[in-house]
DNA sequence: TGTACATCAGTGAACGCGCGTTCACTGATGTAC
DNA sequence: TGTACATCAGTGAACGCGCGTTCACTGATGTAC
């Protein structure tokens, strides 16, 4: 069960994948212990500090991971849309991004505590926020109408989506994903005209 | 030092006011413990369970009295507008509870993660966002021109301002209360015709 | 080909720490007679 | 009035626990000669 010689790389994914999986289980950090760690991936506790220098950089290592698989969603399901449906695209990222939120809650909570100890860069909250503004910046100089400059309506719709699925985070589980989507069109509508 | 007989409900008053003084120091519920809080009060860890039948029982006498805070203060704020300026009113409600957010970031956390274990009544979330309902409900009534139903926009507006509060939570601190509360009047000028 | 040695992946056991909680207690203040 | 006793507020010391981290180690796999 040992990695061969010069694999010892494996072990490093392994560990993130054991820390994802337990993020994804328990529902909160404090059950993101080295210990648990060590115990879900089967190996034992001292073999995580081969790969990484302290509990920090495991966590680090954790939210940089999760920062590009949202992204990733995010581009894939704009893609569906033609290029000049801005509104829709920006559409289909939020929803990509609830989705997210949703079925990840541990990770996504995990990635806003923490996104000021990420370096800045695309893997980060403020590079999808960026996204979203160069879609619709993009857009009304194309002539997409909206009722406030392109930037304001890319923060408003994120914040709101932010906030909307933040509090189905700490709700006792009774709402559904259809409601939440049902916000996203609802502030989308909000800021077009 | 010991509190005089049938007074010892006294102690009661000071092991909650030292939990929240020190939940407004650090800025997290991790370092909100009964050794902690018996440290900061001055007292033996084992007292508190005098007066709290454990930990949980703590912080929820906590929540229940921060919630207190937060309906009052945004009653003061809405009672220094007509009551016919609806939407003044509602800038004001929603203002004052960025500023109790702002001003206490460990409490508003904690009072939003916990929040679902919390008896349902005027001192919760649930409590506060019927006010604001009932506050544009009324005001539609009378005349107030909305884009979208009262509720929702009372909803659009508490979830938005939730979330530009809670992403100032784990934001580096640089980002100035004035750019909060332009985000309020942003989102109710967005809500209204 | 054989053998001594370096290198690598991973471990077992221990450390000190702070936590929540319990329990027998101390000592002052009140009450019964 | 005195005295035995009940009641109250609060404590000291200990418990078991899980944590992050360290360090000397094991044993397999490669390399040098």
């Amino acid at each position: 069960m040992r990695n061969p010689w010069g694999q010892g790389e494996r072990l490093r994914v392994d560990i993130l994948r054991a820390a994802a999986q337990l993020l994804s289980e328990l529902d909160g950090e404090q059950g993101l212990t080295i210990r648990g760690v060590a115990r879900a991936a089967g190996i034992s506790p001292a073999s995580i500090y081969q790969h990484f220098s302290d509990k920090a950089a495991l966590v680090q290592g954790l939210i940089a991971y999760d920062y590009e698989q949202l992204a990733a969603a995010m581009a894939r399901a704009e893609e569906l849309h033609a290029p000049e449906a801005v509104l829709d695209r920006m559409r289909a990222q939020m929803k990509a991004y609830c989705r997210f939120a949703l079925d990840n809650p541990g990770h996504y909570r995990l990635m806003i505590r923490l996104r000021h100890t990420q370096p800045e860069g695309a893997g980060s909250l403020e590079g999808i926020v960026r996204q979203v503004i160069a879609l619709l910046e993009d857009g009304a100089a194309a002539g997409t109408r909206l009722r406030v400059p392109p930037e304001r309506a890319a923060v408003i719709v994120f914040v709101g989506v932010h906030g909307r699925v933040a509090l189905w985070h700490t709700s006792d589980g009774d709402e559904q994903a259809e409601e939440i989507m049902a916000f996203v069109d609802e502030l989308i509508s909000l800021v077009s005209v």
